[in-house]
DNA sequence: GTCTATATGAAGATAGAC
DNA sequence: GTCTATCTTCATATAGAC
């Protein structure tokens, strides 16, 4: 019944540090319960170490869901980029490339798991929202942006304000299906392709030279 | 120190009830704290109530949280329906009064407090977000697809799947608007007017005949 | 129906040994 | 650094009087 790792110093992977598990503990308990309701012994057990370790590594629960959402946060937005080979394809397939891209990530679990963390705990922490939104959406739509920038000035695509133009591409590739998944409702992953698809040809109906 | 209506039968509009307070008073605490962190002394507090009064009407706490979701979302459906008069109106204005009415019901403070509760609690309550987006959203898309039938059918607008197109124009209307506001980020007027203006445009661009 | 007072359990955080 | 055991607070729910 003692301890599983009796060496204090065994060289192992660094994503198999304590702090490491208390984190990806508290990913996977914060996300399933929601702040208050999970419990720091549930995930102490989940990172198999006691609470006290917990607590010798963070300072609190709240410094815990803190750290935590840093963290998921920083890989969201490597998650979130837009491809670089977008620049070297033709109008329409960059197009597509991009809402496939932006689906992939919008309807990916993790993310989903995160944004509704982030919108359920916001009330009471305002900044999450703030780091949330710069680490992810922000980014892909600054990404978008530039592309759009520079298919205006070949002469590809005619649009007044490239900002608003990405922020509604992006809205009508999302429609209500983000938000459905947020809901928990199931979503049919051929409805997906088949709004990715209609909403490249509305989009360049609209904008097309 | 005693209760402040020592009459049994006071003859009170229904909106003062016991059960009502306590109703109201349960919506502002669990969407101001969240279901777990708010608790049953802090509501009978807010109703004006004791807690044994609370438990009285409503069996439990999720009881409580059930029973004043479900009225919630009654009060949404019928403030997402959309307006009767779109149907006496040109096309153009038409589907200006669809995104105003769209946009003032999803930016509203009290839907966008109703959507964080469904999210954040639907992990454990799948059945929520089916009851919500059924009083809510899907309202407001057979509105906009009973109003684009008609429109095709007048030869005004050329769509090959109206559904399809009225999930996308809500959508640009939405942008990552709503997002940002569920995520407690600061929206400006300016912006949301100037989304529809121009969400509209791009639609007619895409579909006008 | 409504109240005061209380039983019961759970959860955040820490003390102190190793 | 890590553990076991414990302190303390607070929240759900109920008992019993009026």
């Amino acid at each position: 019944m003692t301890s599983q790792n009796s060496q204090p110093n065994t060289p192992c992977s660094p994503g198999k540090s304590k702090p490491n598990q208390c984190l990806e503990a508290a990913r996977q308990v914060f996300t399933r319960q929601g702040y208050s309701a999970a419990s720091m012994d549930e995930i102490a057990a989940a990172a198999q170490v006691s609470k006290a370790t917990v607590y010798a590594h963070f300072k609190s629960k709240q410094g815990l869901f803190a750290a935590m959402m840093r963290r998921e946060c920083h890989r969201c937005m490597e998650q979130m980029a837009l491809p670089d080979e977008v620049h070297q394809l033709e109008l329409e397939p960059a197009l597509q490339r991009i809402a496939a891209s932006f689906l992939a990530a919008a309807m990916d679990d993790g993310i989903l798991e995160l944004m509704r963390t982030v919108i359920a705990e916001s009330p009471r922490l305002p900044e999450l929202g703030q780091i949330f939104y710069n680490a992810g959406p922000r980014t892909t739509n600054e990404g978008v942006v530039a592309y759009l920038d520079r298919a205006c000035s070949q002469g590809l695509l005619v649009i007044e304000d490239t900002r608003i133009a990405s922020i509604q591409f992006l809205g009508m590739l999302r429609g209500d299906l983000q938000m459905r998944a947020l809901m928990g409702l199931d979503i049919d992953q051929a409805e997906v392709d088949c709004l990715a698809d209609s909403a490249v040809g509305a989009f360049l109906r609209a904008h097309k030279t």
